[in-house]
DNA sequence: CCTTGACTATATAGTTACTATATACACTAG
DNA sequence: CTAGTGTATATAGTAACTATATAGTCAAGG
């Protein structure tokens, strides 16, 4: 810039332009980061305009998580070629990263859509409704599997989940069997699966769900579950229902809303045949 | 889940899932933001497969620059209702989010397009070119302000480039006019300029380019510019060229890739016309 | 039954990247 | 010439981990 212009700017005026507090700015001279292109006698650091070029790049490497001691290890031995395949490095991060805002992004999406469902339901009534169709990610088979397979086989579905940008926010439910309800193990699921909204293609164990279900709520801990199995079997019984071959649960209020068990609420979903 | 299964995750476990450091999980627990669902009489911790949901969310939070104390604040007093308006106002902020991080990425996308141009260019040569129409983001006019109005059109240009998501990663330049350039004022600017190689429709200060230019750079301070301008205008001289309207000076490789200035390498383009 | 190794726990200290505070000097406008 | 705003350094404090030291727990193998 001109020389009649203001070509450098003070501490406080930088750290503006940058965004940040001036005592970062101070800092990052202090470690050497980001030093002010000259300082007067009286100790004045002036920047150039130049300098938030740095600056942006710094904050970049920051957001992807370097360490401002690893910056400048970089910065100290710059160089067209480093700086090139620094960035190529970094663009994969910074993809990497995009995506798992992207994720974070559709599971505040599945959080305002199920709250806002949840308010208008009542958890008291029974209902029988057909449920279109639906595409679910199932975890492995988790029936006969020892405490450690049980852990791995979670570990397992919520990597996949993460790895695979599968996660959709939607709850974690559960799949329990006709054979294990009829035995009166409710909540012995066979499987754990998540919805997925807006189904990827290429991933496997994807099960599409369609058909007529009686839906009921449990309120409260699953310790009492049985009870409001009870209900719904009663309820089954009056409308002439036979079980079909799955029970669904999924939590509606869980330990993210609610501050004690009392209040969690599990939506059972009962697959019927109609007689 | 069943109780014959590992009903219970352990701290280990549960960090792992989570994939933070163990140490983690038992500092949350100490600051009571999240709490195992029971501890038994040794004082081991065990985790309910749901609070990975609870982490989750405490995780998002984290992202959006929530401080853990603020997240216990919700935590402590949950409800549905909090959780959605919570989760409304989050949508807002991680839209934002989303948005830097993607200009974050077309930044890294124009260094690498950058440092790629430049390293098969020859600093050495002075070429004739006819350049494409582009557009470019113009500052206000900056020939007549004092220091102060100066510093502000510059926090202004990139306070604007940063909310109107118009930085493109490409360097910012400098446009003098040719009656400074006839002074011998060179480097004496009128206006800043960013390239947008993808033009938003609607905002103002936008500038189509094109036409004939004498391109040559720069090798060292800009104190010295005046050196290589002699050796362009020679170059006019014996090509027949003669000035046109504006110089357009950007900087190639500058602070951010090089340590001495004397390394540093502006690129001058000066509008011509063929005689 | 004992030992080994992998786990668990607490307590405490250290680290990173700020951030705030206290004190003093500098510069500018009225 | 003084008030107000800026600059500087030095030092202490903070948030959110992170590492280290020490000790108790537990299950499997010899």
């Amino acid at each position: 810039m001109d020389k009649k212009h203001g070509k450098y700017l003070t501490t406080g005026e930088f750290a503006k332009l940058c965004k940040v507090n001036k005592q970062t700015i101070f800092y990052y001279d202090q470690i050497g980061l980001l030093s002010p292109i000259w300082k007067n006698e009286k100790g004045y650091r002036y920047y150039s305009i130049h300098q938030i070029e740095l600056f942006f790049v710094i904050d970049l490497l920051k957001e992807l998580g370097m360490s401002l001691n690893d910056i400048q290890q970089y910065t100290q031995n710059k160089s067209p070629e480093s700086f090139l395949s620094l960035m190529h490095q970094k663009k994969e991060e910074i993809v990497k990263k995009r995506k798992e805002i992207e994720m974070k992004e559709r599971m505040i999406d599945a959080k305002i859509a199920l709250m806002e469902e949840a308010s208008h339901l009542d958890f008291q009534g029974i209902t029988l409704k057909q449920l279109p169709e639906a595409t679910l990610y199932l975890s492995k088979n988790i029936e006969n599997v020892t405490d450690e397979e049980f852990i791995e086989v979670i570990s397992d579905f919520i990597n996949e989940l993460n790895v695979s940008h599968l996660d959709s926010g939607y709850p974690i439910g559960g799949i329990t069997k006709r054979e294990h309800v009829l035995k009166g193990e409710f909540s012995n699921y066979s499987f754990l699966y998540i919805e997925q909204p807006h189904p990827k293609v290429g991933y496997p164990y994807f099960q599409a769900v369609k058909g007529d279900f009686l839906i009921g709520f449990h309120i409260g801990d699953e310790k009492t579950i049985h009870k409001t199995y009870k209900l719904l079997f009663s309820e089954m019984e009056r409308l002439n229902l036979a079980l079909g071959d799955y029970v669904y649960e999924e939590y509606i209020y869980d330990t993210v809303v609610m501050n004690h068990k009392e209040h969690y609420v599990t939506k059972i979903m009962i697959q019927v045949e109609i007689s």
